[in-house]
DNA sequence: CGAATTTGACCGGCGC
DNA sequence: GCGCCGGTCAAATTCG
């Protein structure tokens, strides 16, 4: 992935041979300094000496400004392209919200109907109530566009046409409180809340899409008041994603939606993930049945998930540089 | 036996 | 006021 190569090619390799080489630099630079080429850094005063030690700390601040500096610019394309994505997400299922509006009778159901059944929506659309002009989101949820602005997301997922059971993994915990059959939509709906906060508030319907039984549509209401559960705790709860057949067992945690933004990572993960899998068992076969084989490949395919994750990397590479400047501060000072 | 799910009953909003 | 409908509750059931 370029990403991933990105990655290390900016952080760590910014980072880590500032910190890799001191001595040779330091050498190098004081022997220049002190216009004795070829003698040890031995013979240096000490003053001259914490002159250079300053001067490579002055020009590590500089580095690391202007790396400050290239992260906002990163950040604001990231966030006028995101802002961008969302207002086509958005265009897009108002024009056939509104093109459906005509033929239907109710057109409360409708707007949701269309939502729901548009098999084109693969990923999500985010609303904050107060977003969107249309008088039918406060027709709909009049109470949550009156006080709490309770946040609306709405994630699809396709799964395989032969499972029907309602299972859309997002990474948290879900208590099923009640399943209905709706009018316009001869598949149940579930109901979940958040059970790994017992105040957690949020709140998600997950049901198929009428026109492709493939697609589950997940609508999230809320916003969660907790972290998002790691995977170790995850997987001391037999429940870790939405179950809506009897305890099926459904592993590979993923981030969640925090915000009305983040589902599309969050099914671009799950992707990966299932991709992942897939591919560790092919090359399971390939290796045939061998345990050390495929303890191996499985070792590998879980280093490589995780350095595909920006988020792991970043981490990793905040951890390593603040060891090391820990390490050279112990050293130098 | 405890925890999670299922499912019918109930409640409140909305349109007629 | 009545009926429809979506959402929630809670007792019953199921499963590890």
């Amino acid at each position: 992935m370029e990403s991933s190569t990105n990655w290390v090619d900016t952080t760590l390799d910014l980072n880590i041979n500032l910190f890799h080489r001191p001595n040779k630099a330091l050498k190098r630079e004081s022997a220049t300094i002190s216009g004795e080429v070829g003698e040890s850094e031995v013979k240096l005063p000490v003053k001259q000496e914490a002159g250079v030690l300053m001067e490579e700390l002055n020009r590590i601040i500089a580095e690391n400004k202007k790396l400050t500096e290239l992260l906002t610019i990163l950040c604001e394309n990231y966030n006028s392209l995101q802002s961008k994505f969302v207002e086509l997400v958005n265009k897009n299922s108002e024009n056939e919200a509104a093109a459906a509006a005509a033929t239907l009778i109710s057109k409360k159901r409708k707007a949701e109907c269309e939502d729901y059944n548009n098999p084109n929506m693969i990923g999500f659309s985010g609303r904050a109530e107060s977003s969107s002009s249309d008088e039918e989101s406060s027709k709909i949820r009049p109470k949550e566009s009156n006080n709490n602005k309770a946040k609306i997301s709405r994630a699809c997922v396709r799964t395989s046409p032969s499972d029907n059971s309602l299972i859309v993994r997002d990474g948290y915990q879900w208590r099923k409180y009640g399943q209905k059959v709706t009018r316009d939509n001869p598949s149940p709906r579930a109901y979940f809340k958040c059970s790994f906060a017992p105040t957690c508030p949020v709140k998600k319907k997950v049901q198929r899409s009428a026109e492709d039984p493939s697609i589950l549509v997940a609508t999230y209401e809320g916003e969660h008041n907790h972290a998002h559960p790691s995977p170790a705790e995850l997987s001391l709860s037999p429940n870790s994603n939405t179950i809506a057949t009897p305890r099926s067992s459904a592993p590979a945690p993923s981030p969640p939606p925090k915000s009305s933004i983040t589902p599309t990572v969050t099914l671009e993960l799950m992707q990966s993930a299932g991709t992942l899998a897939m591919a560790a068992e092919d090359q399971t076969k390939k290796a045939g049945d061998s345990p050390a084989a495929i303890q191996q490949i499985l070792v590998q395919q879980m280093a490589a998930s995780l350095t595909r994750d920006p988020n792991f990397t970043a981490a990793l590479a905040a951890a390593i540089s603040g060891r090391v400047v820990d390490h050279t501060r112990i050293q130098k000072w």
